[in-house]
DNA sequence: CTTGTTTGCTTGTCTGACATGATGAGCATA
DNA sequence: TATGCTCATCATGTCAGACAAGCAAACAAG
C-alpha cells in the first residue's frame, strides 16, 4: 500500500467522508480543526495542509472565524466516486470530453495551415506509432507525439501548450486498461484515416476522422 | 487591496515567479522551505500551505528528502500570465480560438447538468457582473467568476481546471483595450442572453449565445 | 572498484502559542 | 420594550521551534 504522505491520506479520508460514506454533506460545517485533527489522529498542521489541498480543488470552503464547510458544488460529485476505479473513470471521461472539443478542431486547422514540412512530420509521427504498435512496444509516447505534431501544424500555440496537460492526464489511467490489444488495433486504423485526410488537406474529413478516433477510444475504455 | 489569506498571497507570488518573471523555470528546484520562507517573509507553515495549494494545481512537485520542483508541464503556461508585452495579437487570437471551442460547450453542458443551486449561482454571478459594470467598477473578476460558475455547472472538472489559465491570459490584454465602454455594453447584453437560455436549460440556445458573446468580444478587440 | 557508512541536505510531522475575524449573550441606555 | 455596545468565546490564520525520516553525495573500508 501507499503509506506515504499523511496529509494526502487525510485529504483522501475527508474526501471519502463526503463522496462515499457521506458523513459530511454539501453545505455542512466540518468540526473545528482541533477536534477534527484529534479525531483523525494527526496534528493540526497536517490537517490544515489536507484542507488546503481540498480547498484548492473546490471541495471545501474555509471562512475565517466561522468554520470550514463542504462546498455546495460538491452536490454533483457525490455518488460519482464510489471507489477509486469509478472516480478515475469519471475523470477520464471529462478528459475525453475535452479532447473531443480540441483535437478535431486542431486536425481541421492543421489541414488549412500546415506547411509542407509539418505535413511530412505528421505522417512520419504516424508511421512511428504504427511501428511501435507492430513491434509491441509502448505506444503512448509515439501516440502523443502524433497528436502533438498535428497541434503544431494547427499553428495555435495556446492549444499546443494545452495538449501535454491533457495527454499526461489521460496516460495515467489509460495504461491501466486491459484491452490494450483492441485499443492498438483501433488506433492503427483510425490514425491511417486521419492521415489520409490530412495529407489531402481535407479539413472536414480530418475533423470527422479525429472525432471517430476519440469516440472509438472512449468506447473501448467503456466511457 | 485584498488583505486576506497570506498563504494564498504567497501562492500567487510563487506562481508569478514561474509564469511572469520566470525567476523559476519548469523543472527547476525551489530553494529550501527554510530559505524560501525567510525570503518571502512568512513562516514555514504558511509557505507549506501555499506549496500544497500549488501542488494540487499541478504547478509544483514535491519530493521528500530531495526538494520541491516546478512541474515540467508548466512549460506551456509561462508567458501567458501578466506579460502583456510579449503577448502578441496573434496569441490573443489563439486564445479566443480556444475559448470558442469549449466555452460554448460548457454553456450547453451546464444547461443539461446543472443543479438548481448551480443555476442560481450562475444567475447571481451574472447579476454581479452587471452591478460591477453599472457602478463602473472593474468587471474582470466578476466576469471570470461568471464563466467559472458555468464551468462548475458543466460538471467537467478538467475544463474547470483549464479555465483560469485561459482567463488569466486574456484578462490583461482586455484591460489594456481602449474601448472599455463598448466592451462593457456588449457584455451586458450578451450575458443577459446567455443567462436567458441557461435559465431555461436551452442547451443549443446557450451555446449559440456564448459563441456570439465571444465573437463580439473578438470583434471589439479587433481580432 | 565495490560496498557500507557517514553526513548534510531536503521535506514531513508535531506541539504550543498568539493574532485576528465572526458571532451571540448580556448589559446599559434611550 | 427596543436599540446599541461590550466582551467572552470559538473559529481559522500565522508563527516559532523541534524532531523524524528520506535522499544523495562524499567518504572510508574491504
Amino acid at each position: 500500500m501507499e503509506k506515504k504522505n499523511l496529509s494526502r491520506q487525510v485529504a483522501d479520508d475527508i474526501y471519502r467522508m463526503i463522496a462515499v460514506t457521506q458523513e459530511l454533506r454539501p453545505g455542512q460545517q466540518l468540526p473545528g480543526e482541533m477536534i477534527l485533527s484529534d479525531k483523525l489522529g494527526v496534528s493540526r498542521s497536517t490537517l490544515r495542509e489536507a484542507i488546503k489541498t481540498l480547498c484548492s480543488q473546490g471541495v471545501l470552503e474555509v471562512y475565517r472565524g466561522k468554520g470550514t464547510y463542504v462546498a455546495k458544488s460538491m452536490e454533483g460529485f457525490i455518488n460519482f466516486g464510489l471507489d477509486d476505479l469509478n472516480m478515475s473513470r469519471s475523470r477520464v471521461k471529462d478528459l475525453f470530453e475535452s479532447r473531443l472539443l480540441f483535437e478535431p478542431q486542431l486536425a481541421a486547422l492543421a489541414c488549412q495551415r500546415a506547411t509542407e514540412d509539418e505535413l511530412k512530420d505528421i505522417l512520419a509521427a504516424g508511421a512511428e506509432v504504427e511501428a511501435s504498435i507492430r513491434s509491441d512496444r509502448d505506444r503512448t509516447a509515439a501516440d502523443q507525439d502524433f497528436h502533438k505534431k498535428i497541434a503544431i501544424a494547427s499553428h495555435n500555440r495556446f492549444m499546443l501548450q494545452l495538449l501535454p496537460i491533457i495527454h499526461s492526464a489521460v496516460s495515467e489511467t489509460i495504461s491501466l486498461n486491459e484491452q490494450q490489444a483492441l485499443l492498438s488495433e483501433i488506433t492503427l486504423r483510425d490514425h491511417a484515416q486521419i492521415m489520409y485526410f490530412i495529407e489531402r488537406r481535407d479539413a472536414e474529413g480530418a475533423r470527422a476522422a479525429m472525432i471517430l478516433h476519440l469516440r472509438n477510444a472512449m468506447s473501448v475504455l467503456g466511457l
